[in-house]
DNA sequence: GTTTAGTTTGAAATCCGTTTTCATTTGGAA
DNA sequence: TTCCAAATGAAAACGGATTTCAAACTAAAC
């Protein structure tokens, strides 16, 4: 999905849920899709706060539930007790592999992996509406300095 | 492991750390044991505190803190907000079913799964340490019901 | 352009699970 | 026994997420 339609979608879904468009809706909407993924609320305050230093972490905060309720954005938790938030691709799920030395992000999507899990679920009577499937290694550049 | 095996860890852990074998370590790890798996702080402490009024809080906290670090108990987080913890095998690893409705945890294994993980990071470069998958669905009761 | 009703904002307060502090008690070696 | 280090429990502190509330703003109605 692209910049563009995720701020469209936004749009449309503040109209249809009687929300306002304002002003720092749109600065945090942009920041969020410039900044590239996986970052924490306080990241992201971060980063506007040099640029716009009246935002407040609250009103980040609020925007960011409001593009997870609106779908151009997910919530994810990698273990280190914050949220972060990732756009969207809606279409293609993926998963994710975590270095745990410098902390890098990769994602990963594998319909082998997929299939199975549908299978091992459906063996335990289970139904499954999402998953979530983490490794955690080290990245090539953290391995080979070790 | 049964849990006189992971008692005597315990008792032998302790004893190579310079720590003491005190009667609220045994009562809670008796209990964590009896209790069955995937309990959080508060639960465990909940239950003990039926029949020790006495005991607090913290020591269940430290207590389970003290339990994973020997290798008997692990720590997980389910997407709830509150680490839970399970009694570990060791030897075999498993994944979770999470059942969204009613709570119910089942525990899986599965090979295949594993093997296309290793080769997935592989592609990516990665050394995997762990991995963490949990597939959350409707059980076959909470299915049937609807 | 003004008014108005309702929404949004930012700072501060609150929440809630986790972790730490500290005075007191306890374990166990000398 | 005596003694010191470790453990305990109550309460406080912590940290990220969330809510409160008065002031500011949005946009629809005049």
């Amino acid at each position: 999905m692209g910049n563009a339609d995720s701020k469209k979608k936004f749009k449309d879904f503040l109209l249809s849920q009687g929300l306002k468009s304002t002003n720092q809706r749109e600065l945090i909407l942009a920041e969020f899709l410039r900044a590239g993924s996986h970052l924490s609320t306080e990241e992201l305050y971060l980063r506007l706060r040099k640029q716009y230093p009246r935002i407040g972490y609250a009103t980040v905060h609020r925007s960011l539930k409001l593009f997870a309720q609106c779908g151009i954005a997910e919530q994810r938790h990698f273990g280190d007790g914050q949220a972060r938030y990732e756009a969207s691709d809606h279409d293609e799920h993926h998963d994710h592999l975590i270095c745990v030395s410098c902390g890098k992000i990769v994602e990963f999507e594998d319909p082998r992996i997929e299939a199975l899990q549908v299978e091992v679920a459906g063996e335990h009577g289970f139904l499954i509406e999402r998953h979530r499937l983490e490794l955690y290694g080290s990245c090539a550049d953290c391995s080979s300095i070790t």
